[in-house]
RNA sequence: GGUGACGUGGCCGAGUGGUUAGGCAAAGGUCUGCAAAACCUUGUACGGCGGUUCGAUUCCGCCCGUCACCUCCA
């Protein structure tokens, strides 16, 4: 393992190498995003939090990054596009839902999508992209990718749209290994039928239909582009015809990268994405994520208050739990993984605290410093190995218990290390210790009924233990529960919670 | 059928050719009016069968199991 390297597998070459950056100390990087026809849920984050920690990490290195990850706002086919040769798309599906009836039309649809998708983003505290480009709103440039292809002979026009045309990519395969035509050709799968195609892995990139929902006009008429088109379009205008790093989500592989490798560089002549990432799709409780299983989650299922109709997660303690598996490996999420994850956040966010009361108290020698620099590039050096997170988090609560340990002995000196150390921490896995949204409820002033309320209880509570009449003080506290409140003693006086429904 | 991963103690998960990951849970204890937190103590696992080796959980082969993809998917 080096020590200044970031080294990630890369599924073109089956192998964990290190990343070598087009340009020194700069960081091209792509990550797709979601088709926005629905509420993201922790599948679709443990893949995006994977692009957030290759940011982080190498921004830890001094890198400066290029991040760009788009927002696929077009709808595209569905499997049953046989069954319904009109080509419904996953958008149009959406807004015929029960949940999708209240929009006015697809737009709106995915609008309120992406900007629930933004939501979800900030409260798990993901880095903002430098760039987050929108599919609609780069219709143009999309059409004369295709267009520069067609005129190239790699792509040609039937009937019903504009197909890449394989055989003039001998790459074709190279990402996802699936080389074997006769195998694609007979797979048990129904494939988009077009007649006219030429070979029956050519992918479209354009269908031409006037009855699409989202529509434009080009060079063959009405139609929408192809999926994959998009996202070869978007990472060349913000970051150039070759890129560092691309990820995604394992399923992204084939085909959508596979055919996004054929466009760009059958476009570019050049090699389009040196090192390609992919996350592994996590389980929960040991099996598939599935609504018709009632184990699929979304991020406001698990973080909105109990009142919304959530479990109250803190959204760290999500951040933290979905982060607790390497991304290559299959993940399991699990209840008591995030029960551990609040313990780990709040042990965190204690020994910061210990840490910044240490700052006014007196001089004396740093005790701990040369202990936290140890862990420190630990956890530097478990990221560079592959996003190596079980490891590098082990090394973070390593650092808060010792911090914790020093308690009331923390000297101003040894409290500047602890932080420095809780800092970058804090950058490296994006777990901050001050709660951007959810401020400690009995902190702040507030209107809410209910906390107007628990105050008032604390408040007789506060009385009847100071009088001693323990009797009283624990049928407060067992009132407050049955409010959902959960109220911890501490020396200078007592704190409450709202409870967690996991 | 094809391609690619993975299988570690009750659970989640590092790691390694021979010496304790870590956390959660559990049990006991210290402390605290109660509760919480914190701290201390306890617990020896690597799917199966072969092979290489002085020695394998770690390398090799086969098998079993799980997961993903094979034109909707993070």
């Amino acid at each position: 393992m080096s020590n200044d390297k970031l080294s990630l597998f890369n599924t073109l070459t089956g192998s964990v190498e290190p990343v070598r950056t087009i340009e020194d100390g700069k960081l091209r990087f792509y990550s797709c995003g979601p088709t926005v026809y629905s509420y993201a849920h922790i599948g679709n984050f443990r893949s995006f939090l994977t692009a957030d920690l290759i940011v982080r990490t190498a921004r830890a290195l001094g890198w400066e990054v290029d991040y760009v990850t788009n927002v696929t706002d077009v709808g595209h086919l569905t499997d049953d596009d046989l069954a319904d040769a009109s080509g419904e798309d996953r958008m149009a599906k959406a807004l015929k839902s029960d949940e999708g009836r209240r929009f006015a039309n697809v737009y709106d649809l995915a609008r309120y999508y992406t900007e629930v998708l933004l939501d979800d983003w900030h409260s798990l505290n993901l880095i903002e992209p430098t760039v987050r480009p929108r599919a609609t709103e780069h219709i143009r440039q999309q059409i004369e990718a295709v267009e520069h292809l067609v005129e190239q002979g790699i792509a040609y026009e039937t009937e019903k749209g504009v197909y890449f045309d394989i055989s003039r990519f001998p790459d074709y395969g190279k990402l996802s290994g699936n080389r074997d035509a006769e195998n694609l050709e007979q797979a048990v799968r129904d494939v988009v039928q077009d007649e006219e195609k030429r070979n029956a892995r050519d992918f479209a990139l354009w269908k031409k239909d006037p009855g699409h929902l989202m529509q434009w006009y080009s060079p063959w008429g009405w139609g929408f582009p192809g999926w994959h088109i998009e996202c070869s379009v978007m990472s060349m205008e913000y970051l150039g015809e070759q890129i560092d790093i691309h990820a995604g989500g394992e399923d992204l592989i084939f085909p959508h990268h596979e055919c996004e490798i054929a466009q760009s560089e059958s476009i570019s002549r050049k090699t389009f994405a040196n090192h390609w990432v992919h996350t592994r799709f996590l389980q929960v409780e040991g099996e598939k994520m599935s609504k018709s299983k009632g184990n699929f989650f979304t991020v406001r299922d698990l973080i909105a208050t109990p009142d919304e109709g959530g479990r109250g997660v803190d959204p760290m303690a999500l951040r933290l739990a979905l982060i607790s598996g390497q991304y290559r490996k299959p993940y399991n999420f699990t209840f008591e993984t995030l029960k551990a994850s609040m313990k780990h956040v709040e042990r965190l966010r204690s020994a910061f605290e210990t840490a910044r009361g240490g700052l006014d108290a007196a001089d004396g020698p740093d005790r701990v410093g040369d202990r936290l620099a140890d862990l420190r590039s630990s956890m530097l050096a478990a990221m560079l190995d592959d996003l190596n997170t079980p490891s590098a988090i082990a090394a973070a609560i390593e650092g808060a218990k010792l911090i914790q340990g020093l308690g009331e002995n923390l000297n101003a000196s040894s409290a500047r290390s602890a932080l420095d150390f809780l800092q970058s921490a804090s950058s490296l896995l994006g777990i901050p210790y001050h709660d951007q949204e959810a401020e400690d409820p009995s902190a702040s002033a507030s209107h809410d009924p209910l906390e107007t309320r628990v105050e008032e209880l604390l408040r007789q509570r506060a009385t009847a233990r100071e009088s001693k009449d323990f009797e009283r003080a624990d049928q407060i506290r067992e009132e407050l529960d049955e409010m959902g409140i959960e109220v911890m003693d501490g020396p200078g006086g007592s704190s409450w919670r709202r409870k967690t429904e996991i």
